[in-house]
DNA sequence: ATTTTCAAT
């Protein structure tokens, strides 16, 4: 029985299986298909193409034996983690041996997912998880930063793709035809650039009203409630940040469920910057990426017109 | 130096 990529039609569009034992089955990335979805460019390089999530895990035991490895992406609304986590848990592991699980993954978890692995991890004290992201996604959108955030506060390491990694994922998870990794323009450049990011995100800042010295860091439980768990439709990112700003009534979205706000969903600041919106009352994330302009950090919108660059 | 990103047409 030959487990392949479910779903329709070409490969890459559903999940693979690898069984330690067998010949490997798995059907492998193509190399197009790994460097256009694993690239970690900041933009998509011409001609434009759609960068989707694609999640690479490898099981390994104690001792370093790789016993399961696989490829996922979305299946609809369902997202790549999801199926990874139905995934292990389908292997129903031992729980009292220990296992680590690392993750390639093109864009970082949204928030929903994040909430999911957190679960998924609480409940199996047993594994340790590794997350590699090429890309962050939505990373200027507070709920989706604090979703990073409760990745690693669980115990979750969460870090940025390098050359180490990318390398590990062309010989792993793509139809390498035995060749080995030749690094795409300013990889490392990239990286580090989102990495920094990444840090800025993960840095937890001191709250300015606490100022106990003694406790640089509250532990995850008495850490403030969030709300993306109230929904799955409130990590839904904005077509485009101002798009309900468009729409002349909020419509079904605010009947569902009660949205704290518009301004919890969206980074204060990216607003404030664009000149739009002005005069937040809750200045909880206000200041933040000000400086550092030149990394990820750059406000959008507060330039010129994208695409616009440099000429 | 930098976004349009687990689409929907
Ligand atoms: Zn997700």
């Amino acid at each position: 029985m030959t487990e392949g990529w479910a779903g329709s039609g070409h490969p890459g569009q559903g999940a693979c299986v690898w069984t330690p034992g067998t010949r490997n089955t798995m059907n492998l990335l193509r190399e197009v298909l790994f460097k256009q979805q694993f690239g970690n460019q900041p933009r998509v390089p011409a001609p434009y193409y759609r960068r989707k999530t694609y999640l690479c895990y490898q099981l390994k035991q104690r001792n370093d034996l790789t016993l399961d490895r696989g490829c996922f992406r979305n299946k609809k609304q369902r997202h790549a983690e999801i199926r990874f986590i139905d995934k292990i848990n389908s292997l129903d592991l031992n729980p009292s041996q220990s296992y680590k699980i690392i993750c390639y993954i093109t864009w970082s978890p949204c928030p929903n997912c994040a909430n999911e692995l957190v679960n998924f991890i609480t409940r199996n004290n047993h594994l340790k998880l590794e997350i590699f992201a090429s890309r962050l996604y939505f990373h200027w959108i507070k709920s989706f930063k604090m979703g990073l955030q409760d990745l690693q506060n669980a115990g979750i390491s969460v870090a940025v793709m390098t050359h180490t990694e990318f390398e590990d994922c062309w010989e792993q998870f793509v139809d390498n035809q035995s060749r080995p990794f030749q690094p795409w323009d300013k990889l490392e450049q990239y990286s580090a650039s989102i990495r920094r990011r990444l840090q800025r995100i993960l840095t937890v800042r001191s709250q300015p009203q606490s100022r106990s010295p003694a406790s640089p860091r509250l532990p995850r439980q008495l850490q403030p409630p969030h709300f993306y768990h109230l929904s799955s439709a409130c990590c839904l990112p904005p077509p485009t940040p101002f798009s309900f700003l468009m729409t002349p009534p909020f419509g079904s979205l605010s009947q569902a469920f009660a949205v704290p706000s518009m301004s919890l969903l969206i980074d204060p600041f990216c607003l404030f910057a664009s000149g739009l919106l002005c005069g937040f009352p809750d200045g909880s994330d206000s200041k933040e990426s000000a400086c550092n302009a030149g990394d990820l950090d750059v406000i959008p919108g507060s330039g010129r017109s994208p695409g616009e660059g440099n000429g």
